[in-house]
RNA sequence: CGGGGUAUAGCGUAGCCCGGUUAUCGCGCCUGCUUUGGGAGCAGGAGGUCGCAAGUUCGAAUCUUGCUACCCCGACCA
């Protein structure tokens, strides 16, 4: 081994900064919080897209684009919203660049001072709600259902790639709505949208919850969320939908004809995931040798080696090695020959395996022979040597196999690290270990903020399948009626 | 944004305290030959405004100041 990863047990977040630029996902760039996603890396997330937007589609969601500047003044109406924003958030001021006067460059032209400011967006509401007031005159406008991709920008202090970066890829969905229950229960679907795709496509387990008043989005009434566990013990928020209430149609007066003719508020949802998925999906599988990724988002789940000496071999390996590769892909499979001779088979082994691929066929003369040919499983790191004449069927049911079996481990590790605390000194000890914690809590920002400052610990989310138990919460002694979930978080 | 650290070839580094010929080593890269079932071997070769900008000095990778980026810790946050 030429190379080798720092283990999780010795740095975790060198493990995790040595897998993402490893395995070609991202790398820092010359902007100060700003990532390059990589072509690897990207085609990860074109397949997270290509999922995410099928299903939006088919419950009835539309694309659409909306402006990356934003007035500043639009930002102010939403009182809350613009204090949740306000310090993270990238201005600019003018429009124009000049040559230097001391011939070194260019310095930006003081006469071409913007009269309003313009804020790069870090989220759309506001330019959609002001958008909106103008496509909504009456009942028969509503719902609209619109969904944009987008990139935002929010300028954070301390960035690391892909769970926090000061500017990122994401999808915001806005939609508004005639009634209060009917947002209630788009914002719901979505929530359980996002919660699909994690487990079925990214085979990580997640818990539906909502946030506490404190964790909140800003200028929301119920911020629902999904809660994933990472293999450090520290949670991540993956995804967030909101009931907005009227908040916004308020700000930006957006009210429509009822079929009685009055006139009433539109109600609103606003629901988002983020490439921060890519940082949660490199930390819910990979070990030690690198990436792990389910073959559901894999940009290829198969790829093939040839083992050869000389051009004759390459060429007859080559032969058998294509025809393998044409059937793999008419059952819809993807998978990549790679026959550079610029690099021996070892070095391509450690290769794929620090980039994830889910299986690696490996054939050589001797297989050509035998009518064989070697599969190696990423997960499992197993290696078996098959008939090849089965060998698309057996690829397909491999495939099956480590898409499951990436989300039981998942979920057996979340399972050993979620426990109950029932004192306070049990509370401390489990959150210290890492991990999720149920616990009883008195249902106060305040007693939040206790608890925070203590253990460092939030309230990741009062999950939706709580069942309602008396208590008294562990830092203050007061009632409650439920525990909630608790964890430190990225 | 506060504290600490780092920046020398594509990557990882030595040299820096104590300024002085041609800036060290490994990996990678290029050429050739031998190799190819778990990160190949030998031989030859190329590649550097020592992060950027000023300053001190006869002379700066080395000393001083400012700036930029990255890493770790904290506050803030998806």
């Amino acid at each position: 081994m030429a190379e080798k990863l720092t283990s999780r047990e010795q740095d975790y977040s060198q493990w995790y900064n040595e897998i993402v630029q490893g395995a070609g996902l991202a790398e820092n760039s010359g902007v100060r919080g700003c990532m390059v996603i990589k072509p690897y890396g990207y085609a990860i997330w074109e397949k997270m897209q290509a999922e995410l937007d099928r299903m939006f589609k088919e419950t009835g969601h539309e694309n659409a684009y909306f402006p990356l500047f934003i007035p500043k003044s639009y930002l102010s109406k939403e009182a809350d919203h613009v204090d949740g924003f306000a310090k993270e958030c990238a201005v600019v001021t003018h429009y124009r660049l000049k040559n230097a006067e001391d011939g070194k460059g260019v310095v930006v032209d003081p006469n071409a001072k913007l009269e309003e400011e313009l804020i790069i967006r870090p989220t759309s509401e506001t330019i959609i709600w002001d958008t909106y007031r103008k496509w909504i005159q009456s009942y028969r406008d509503l719902p609209i259902l619109v969904n944009q991709w987008a990139n935002v920008v929010r300028w954070e202090m301390r960035t690391r790639l892909f769970l926090r970066t000061a500017e990122f890829l994401w999808q915001e969905g806005h939609t508004a709505h005639a009634t209060k229950k009917e947002a209630i229960s788009e914002t719901e679907q979505m929530i359980n949208i996002y919660a699909e795709f994690a487990q079925d496509f990214m085979a990580m387990p997640v818990i539906i919850g909502l946030k506490s008043e404190k964790e909140r989005f800003a200028g929301a009434e119920k911020t629902y969320c999904i809660e994933a566990l990472m293999q450090d013990g520290k949670a991540l928020q993956a995804g967030t939908s909101h009931f907005l209430g009227q908040n916004f149609a308020k700000a930006f007066d957006v009210k429509f004809a009822t079929k009685e003719g009055k006139q009433e508020y539109v109600w609103a949802t606003s629901w988002g995931v983020s490439t921060r998925l890519m940082g949660a999906l490199v930390m819910s599988h990979s070990d030690d040798h690198g990436l792990v990724l389910p073959p559901k988002l894999a940009p290829y789940q198969v790829v093939i080696v040839p083992i050869y000496k000389g051009d004759d071999q390459l060429e007859q390996v080559s032969k058998v090695a294509l025809a393998v590769k044409e059937s793999l892909e008419l059952k819809g499979i993807s998978v990549k020959f790679d026959n550079r001779d610029t690099h021996k088979p070892g070095w391509k082994f450690a290769e794929y395996e620090l980039k994830g691929v889910p299986l690696r066929l490996a054939l050589g003369l001797r297989d050509l022979e035998n009518g064989t040919i070697e599969v190696s499983r990423r997960d499992t790191l197993d290696k078996e040597t098959y008939d090849i004449a089965d060998i698309d069927n057996k690829v397909e049911q491999l495939l099956d196999k480590i898409q499951e079996n990436l989300y039981k481990k998942a979920l057996a590790f979340r399972d050993s690290r979620t426990s109950r605390a029932d004192s306070k000194e049990e509370f401390i000890k489990l959150i210290e270990d890492g991990g999720f914690v149920y616990a009883h809590w008195d249902g106060t920002s305040e007693t939040e903020e206790l608890i925070k400052k203590q253990t460092k610990a939030t309230i990741r989310c009062i999950p939706l399948d709580t069942e309602q138990e008396s208590g008294v919460c562990l830092f203050t002694g007061n009632p409650s009626n439920m525990r909630v979930l608790f964890a430190k978080n990225y």
